[in-house]
DNA sequence: TATTCAGTTCGTAACTACACGAACTAAAAT
DNA sequence: ATTTTAGTTCGTGTAGTTACGAACTGAATA
């Protein structure tokens, strides 16, 4: 596979994968850039590169770059005598990407221990139904703790171990 | 507390768990109309029960039904010598509400790989990333099947002690 | 056969979200 | 002091959603 090959996959993919995110509920111009920094093998780009690269205005840039450092989904770092911010992918910690999920699992448990304390019988199907949702929810997110914990030893001990 | 008092919460909260529906990307109608069906008394509901109760026309009604019942939140029984669909919550395992999760999941995994196929230098921060990310997501898809799995013994457990 | 019932489909109007360009700002360079 | 750079903010047009009422369908009843 050439190189310009590779790049051309590569734009095809950030307009896949933007499409992806557009469909879970960002903006569509938002997901475009989040793809292009996760794709692209250009680890920082500036604002006028992201612009000219998607073919977006400034003013649409500006919006979505915003959104997307307040998500904590992108960072931008400087260097001195240089203006420009060079935006990347914020590299969090890998068990942060569940803390959305877990945010509003906890959310969903709130709202059905509501929804229980009024009904008039606490017995029927539907009560007993969302009583389970509820303790699957609880255990799931319990589990969640735990579920790092052991992901960060299995991931230390192959560092040590061979 | 009254019982006047109490459905006039319930009908308070059908307004705001479909708003919270709404803001994770459901459509207006289909949020309350799932709310309706978890928060009241009421397990079952026909057609015209829900444009009542919600004030909303009975086209509004068909469509955000006919979407609530392919995403397998809703179901609706009918009654010999009754031709009326009375609509209600559709009772599925508990363990079942996280295979979207799975599923979005999966995707992450797969499409994460083919970016990393793409990449000119697998070794870089991005990369390297990416790749954590893409291992903390398969370690947890295999683990919800063990989760699913002790969740079912704890459970039935504790159906046979005590 | 006509009518009622229980919804569905369709066309339309109101509303909303999105991206654009133009005007603006604040800091640095000339 | 003026110009350039690197973005931000604002007002607007457009495209896409959403919900409505009216017309329709198909089954059951009269």
């Amino acid at each position: 596979m050439t190189t310009e090959e590779r790049v051309r996959l590569q734009k095809q993919f950030v307009e896949t994968i933007g499409l992806e995110y557009e469909k879970e509920g960002m903006q569509p111009v938002s997901g475009r850039i989040l793809a292009l920094l996760m794709v692209m093998d250009k680890e920082c780009f500036t604002f006028d590169e992201i612009i000219e690269e998607l073919e977006i205005s400034k003013s649409a840039a500006s919006v979505a770059l915003r959104m997307l450092q307040l998500r904590n989904n992108v960072e931008y770092i400087t260097f001195p005598g240089d203006r420009k911010r060079y935006f990347r992918l914020k590299r969090v910690e890998p068990y942060h990407i569940f803390e959305e999920t877990r945010r509003k699992m906890l959310r969903d448990i709130e709202n059905i221990g509501k929804i229980l304390a009024l009904k008039a019988n606490p017995d029927t199907p539907n009560s007993q139904f969302l009583k389970e949702i509820k303790q699957m929810m609880e255990f799931f997110n319990e589990s969640l703790d735990q579920l790092k914990e052991s992901y960060l030893k299995k991931h230390n001990s192959t560092n040590f171990s061979s």
